[in-house]
DNA sequence: CCGGTTGTCAGGAGTCCCCCGACAAGGTTG
DNA sequence: CAACCTTGTCGGGGGACTCCTGACAACCGG
């Protein structure tokens, strides 16, 4: 019995690499390859996957809120967190939404395969980059504790939406509610985090990793 | 006789995707994988490839210094450009290092295929993608000019009030003009940039060094 | 001297935002 | 348990803001 493999990614290229790089393992079967967060989310729940290999940045949702929903719904699935970045607060929030790994992607092809092994078999990975950093952090200092966490969810992925540049409108569309629910949400967040115009609240999320400059 | 290729990207992860996608080409073949810009350098002069695949944000010394010297002491030897973005800046900084193909990471692999076969045949490739951003910006201009340089003096201090978050009326107020002055500014700049949310104006004007994050 | 760019302002239709109120469901805590 | 808080969801209304167009004088480059 192969282990399944979902991979999300929005770099096309990169996503084919790694499709590749993992079908090379005769016990691993990548079954899907999405480019957004929402997709993720869609395809996970179709197809059940052992592991989903996530990319953290991705449009739409991030990796992290991703993460989070399939977590929650799918209980045999493991998320293992690809990113650019090892930024402790980054990992934090990782694991905190229920990822089971976090692998940098400077970091060796083999790391990745061990993660996924290590994750089926149902351990927690981190990189050895990454643990590096987040033990060192973590001495120093407590776990980071990051505004972010003052957010709903649902406030999150507005937040990441609005950075993005999509109005109101288009928000209320993409996730099927109403506008004035979405007005909400974004009230309700400027309020939480003390922000008052559209261009601080851009900074804040390029800042915490919610959207990335493009 | 096959396409002889180095990989060079510092990304663990990406790099060996990119080595197995490569791969799946019979007439490609991966000669040498490096990760940062001296090696890549050190390793082409050793081998001599026919193509390498470079990327472009790396440690030591950065995709568009390698290209250079590469360029200049190895006339066989073609560089494509991989990188994470389409910025017409950095295209043309890498057009012009000496590069003949340029692919975001974004796109798909076929288009890294393409590339390849493409620069092998002695032509330029440009991603599609990255075609149409550098065409749209580039054409009328014929000078590779940073698209600041589009912007008369007062239209970029309203860029930088904006994106600090400042609101129409207030900017009217620190400039002493009429808002409907302030308003016209800002709709000229929105028509010269193509761009038409306030937040991508940000990102604009963050990634300019108009203002900084923080 | 003429077309293009810049600096300046105005108008109007239409959109969006701000702030408030509301309520049900779930979670937490005394 | 009861009381409270948070979250998710929606609506209203009025004021603010945006978008686009038009206008015109001044300058500058060819």
């Amino acid at each position: 019995m192969r282990i399944r493999i979902l991979i999300a990614d929005d770099h096309g290229v990169v996503a084919e690499g790694l499709q590749y790089l993992v079908a090379a393992n005769a016990d691993f079967e990548v079954v899907g390859r999405v480019a957004d967060g929402r997709d993720a989310v869609r395809r996970a729940l179709e197809l059940e996957p052992d592991i989903v290999v996530m990319d953290m940045a991705m449009p739409l949702m991030n990796g992290i809120e991703a993460t989070r929903v399939i977590h929650d719904r799918i209980p045999g699935t493991r998320v293992i967190m690809l990113s650019m970045y090892s930024n402790p607060e980054y990992v934090y929030r990782a694991l905190e939404a229920g990822a089971s790994g976090f692998v940098v992607k400077r970091s060796a092809a083999r790391e990745l395969v061990n993660a996924i092994r290590a994750v089926h078999a149902g351990r927690r990975y981190l990189g050895t980059q990454v643990a590096e950093d987040v033990i060192e952090r973590f001495i120093g200092k407590g776990v980071p504790k990051d505004p972010l966490g003052l957010l709903s969810s649902r406030e999150r992925q507005v937040l990441q939406l609005l950075a993005e540049g999509k109005s109101v409108a288009e928000i209320a569309g993409i996730l099927s509610l109403s506008p004035k629910t979405v007005e909400t949400y974004r009230w309700r967040m400027f309020e939480k985090l003390d922000i008052h115009d559209l261009p601080s609240l851009v900074r804040f999320a390029i800042q915490h990793g919610v959207t990335q400059l493009e």
